[in-house]
RNA sequence: GGAGAGGUUCCCGAGUGGUCAAAGGGGUCGGGCUGUAAACCCGAUGGCUCAGCCUUCGGAGGUUCGAAUCCUCCCCUCUCCA
């Protein structure tokens, strides 16, 4: 891989992304790095707030991973500055700063599982708090001089925000400066991000020429839509997969997603070759093939990916057995009981399957409870348990309830 | 600093003294149909052993038999002017 050309490089760097920023520049900075032997440096920066990455993340990550492939360095920044004065991003509530330890303790999550993609030996982890507690107030306001309020309004979210009357805070506004700052800090030649980045990679352009820098050159890679096939994907809008999450979950929640998106997640989660997607697509169209096959095979890849391949055949299978067969899957979660009365509510909730007992009435009411595959449609039902049930609530839901004694 | 508008349940948003646990939409959940897909149809959506009771409409007090609605103070946001 090292020895590609820079030409040949480009090419492998393109594939999959949605922008970069100037073109020319990055082949110039490929062609020097060859005649010099230095490597260039690539950023990319993380919010240690949320340290449970999921398959959103996985795209940009796989594309530093080509970066380390082609011998670049790679700086893993953890935003701990950032976070430690909360972030304020989108309209979330101002989060609580985090203390030194919790990002800390963060951080060691991510590195845990940002290495299943990155190299860990090719990959330099840095927090920017390293220089921004070191930067004074001075030297604060001098960066803040360099941009102005109208070029900062432009960001199409701030305009949004503004024109539609919402609050801005003063510090949102400062964060791309920060953060362009830290391109300063670590004299970047590349920084990566998402397409909602794209501003903030801009600013560092500008910010890095203001330090008397060669400007970086920005590389967008495409924002992952969550299961619900329109939102990005995102743990609070709890439309994600974690790349930590079990095969048979992964698997599941893969299954669950509509055809169009699924030719999405081929494109930006597997490597599968780009002209046999659409091979496969126009297969799907002419009813060749099932698309419920190859959302098996996406599942699959992915879970073999973050897994292994066996546990992708096993989830596999156990995903027909239950679903397609509609049996009782293999490893469910098992509570004991005494024998005598249950009040099927109250139970559910003290098993926490449901929040309230007025969620487990509801259900019941609605037919969504079924025991020994046996429906119940009684929103008060009371249950003697003989020697040993299995429950269904939902679709998803199980449970095994043994008779002691 | 001055003037005005506003803060409602997960989200948006209606509601200006009782019929309000609060319209409508979105989301979510359950059922039906399926390929646990989409689309579509039906239903539910604060809590509590529940024909009843308790808590909820930015916060704290007050008026009233009765307050999301009226009054007082406070907090927060936006707009215009300086």
């Amino acid at each position: 891989m090292k020895d590609l050309s820079p030409e040949e490089q480009l090419r492998y760097l393109k594939r999959g992304t949605v922008e970069i920023i100037e073109e020319e520049e990055l082949l110039a900075k490929l062609k020097r790095a060859c005649e010099t032997g230095t490597p260039l440096r690539v950023k990319a920066g993380f919010d240690p707030t949320a340290p449970d990455l999921h398959l959103g993340h996985t795209v940009l990550l796989h594309k530093m991973r080509h970066f380390q492939d082609l011998g670049h360095e790679v700086y893993f920044l953890i935003g701990d500055f950032t976070a430690m004065i909360g972030d304020p991003s989108g309209r979330s509530e101002t989060r609580p700063p985090l203390t030194k330890e919790q990002v800390l303790e963060n951080a060691r999550t991510y590195a845990e599982q940002v290495f299943k993609i990155l190299d860990r030996q090719k990959t330099k982890v840095v927090f920017n708090s390293e220089w921004m507690s070191k930067f004074g107030a001075e030297d604060f306001i001098r960066l803040c001089a360099k941009y102005t309020v109208a070029r900062m309004l432009e960001r199409e979210d701030f305009k949004k925000r503004f024109e539609s009357g919402r609050p801005i805070a003063i510090h949102e506004l400062i964060y791309p400066l920060i953060q362009a700052y830290d391109s300063v800090a670590l004299k970047a030649d590349v920084e990566l991000g998402g397409t909602d980045q794209r501003f903030n990679l801009l600013v560092g352009r500008d910010i890095q020429r203001e330090y008397g820098q060669e400007p970086q050159v920005i590389i967008t890679v495409p924002i992952l839509e969550g299961l619900d096939g329109v939102q990005k994907m995102s743990k609070s809008l709890g439309n994600y997969v974690g790349i930590t999450e079990p095969p048979q979950e992964m698997f599941g929640k893969l299954m669950s997603i509509s055809d169009e998106l699924m030719w999405r997640y081929y494109e930006l989660l597997t490597d599968v070759p780009l002209e046999e997607i659409s091979r496969l697509k126009e297969e799907a169209y002419a009813g060749r093939i099932n698309p419920k096959d190859l959302k098996i095979r996406l599942a699959k890849e992915i879970v073999a990916r973050y897994h292994s391949p066996e546990a992708a055949e096993k989830a596999a299978q156990e995903f027909e057995r239950v679903f397609a067969r509609k049996e009782i899957p293999k490893d469910i979660p098992t509570v004991s009981v005494s024998s005598g009365e249950v009040w099927l509510p109250k139970f559910f909730k003290e098993q926490s399957l449901v929040r309230s007992t007025s969620e487990g009435k509801r259900l019941l009411a609605q037919g969504g409870v079924q025991i020994d595959g046996r429906k119940v449609r009684e929103e008060n039902f009371v249950f003697s348990p003989r020697k040993e049930h299995v429950f269904r609530i939902g679709k998803k839901r199980f449970l095994k309830v043994v008779v002691e004694g």
